[in-house]
DNA sequence: CGCCTACTTGACTTACTTCAAAAACAGTGG
DNA sequence: CCACTGTTTTTGAAGTAAGTCAAGTAGGCG
């Protein structure tokens, strides 16, 4: 019935092998349950976190508030994700976090995640391995956004999605959820609306790919790959599960 | 006598205070040194990492590798950083590093790490803490790189590294060492190297800074400031001492 | 039906890239 | 010390991709 645990534990199982007791000390966790409307900021930049986020169900972002009032967005966390261990150690949160469509979260207190390291150390370091994972999609988001033209830009984000969504299991055949708009996309990958709608209507017109009605479908897996030059030994999977197979 | 040691527990105890058995803990860890040549490449994308890396003098940068042989650099790193605790849980390194100007690391064994961090788990908590850091100065290069002018980009750059040498204790007076190339700055900031040139020109003409002989020089660090449109709270330093003052 | 928001498309402008060449500089060897 | 080579920095001119501006269409909801 708890969900919200077993969610966190079988992404924690994505990447380590936790031993009964971990998996105790995690059932043991108190989670206080929201449900989020599409859009919602549930953390802003400034607040000073007491509690770590896990998302149960839908899609979360991260962001940056802009001088005049933009976003930048910096990454999105699927159900599983822990999207903000990085704020455990930190005084002020220097981002924001919102929903992106429809989602549930559970707040745990950091003062029960210190406690569960110290019994388990094994759980602390499975977690900071999660951190270090959330480290390396950061990088890559610096490289596609500085390195890469846009087209290659916008594929290789939906790459990375479909990829994680997979590993996650949130695909179903060919497409999984991405409730997310073309100003949200812009301010993800540092263009102007009008261009990301052209961009993406070039990416659909490959035939590759298509987003609709807040879906992705992955028309054609290795097309997009190599259109956004998407190699996804970043992601430090355990078993390389590859879309790979359906075309 | 031991530099490497005490490097690097000046550097954590920037952020976490240490007990006394935390620093015997580090006193203890087995470093091994080694000098390099100025743009020397010393971990390669595709390693399998077997030791972390501290920085015990001079400057090393991260980069990714492009296909057409370019690089992205990801970030930079000062004396006492630990650039590659990102690569303690990862089977294979998603980055490269390589010293800027001359510099030296020490290596330390994964192994010897992983037993300190269980004999103390507050000395693990402290790595957990910087890689963190690293994370939020990750985060910002995303923002820099995606949603800033040129002439912004490049200032903000310049604050930071200017800011994390000052409580480094790298400044001295209001110069600090930046053995970049142009080049090098033009795949840091994602723009072509002409226009890293002129970009660069401008900043001079502002009077706000100068970049000299592998030496940055700040003139008049609030004009900087607002130029890059920087505002360290992402860097989490517990002392708030900016370079302010200096006009 | 009308309002609001999200998406689409077109025409214009510009900031940045690319290309090219010159000037400054560092290292090497006579 | 100076010529010779290679690299880095500087500057100019031309081309283009992407931003901006603006208007129009489509979809969702009271």
């Amino acid at each position: 019935m708890d969900k919200a645990h077993e969610v966190l534990i079988r992404n924690l199982s994505e990447h380590t092998a936790l031993a009964e007791e971990d998996l105790a000390e995690i059932r043991a966790l108190t989670f206080t349950l929201r449900d989020l409307e599409p859009n919602q900021d549930f953390i802003r930049q400034g607040d000073e976190p007491k509690h770590s986020v896990l998302v149960v169900s839908g899609m979360v972002a991260r962001y940056h508030l802009l001088g005049g009032g933009g976003r930048q967005y910096l990454a999105f966390h699927l159900t599983g994700d822990l999207p903000d261990a990085q704020g455990l150690f930190i005084d002020q949160m220097d981002h924001g976090l919102s929903a992106l469509g429809p989602a549930s979260v559970a707040f745990i207190p950091h003062r029960e995640l210190f406690i569960a390291f110290r019994r388990r150390p094994s759980f602390g370091l499975a977690v900071w391995r999660e951190t270090l994972l959330d480290a390396a999609i950061f990088r890559e988001a610096i490289t596609n956004n500085s390195a890469r033209p846009m087209q290659a830009r916008m594929a290789h984000l939906f790459c990375e999605l479909f990829y994680r969504a997979r590993a996650a299991q949130l695909v179903r055949g060919n497409r999984c959820r991405m409730p997310i708009s073309l100003a949200q996309l812009g301010e993800t990958l540092g263009m102007a609306i009008a261009t990301v709608n052209r961009t993406l209507a070039e990416l659909r017109r490959s035939g590759a790919m298509d987003l609709r009605e807040g879906e992705l479908i992955v028309l054609r897996w290795r097309d997009l790959q190599r259109l956004g030059d998407f190699s996804p030994a970043y992601l430090h999977q355990k078993r390389q599960s590859s879309p790979e197979g359906r075309r």
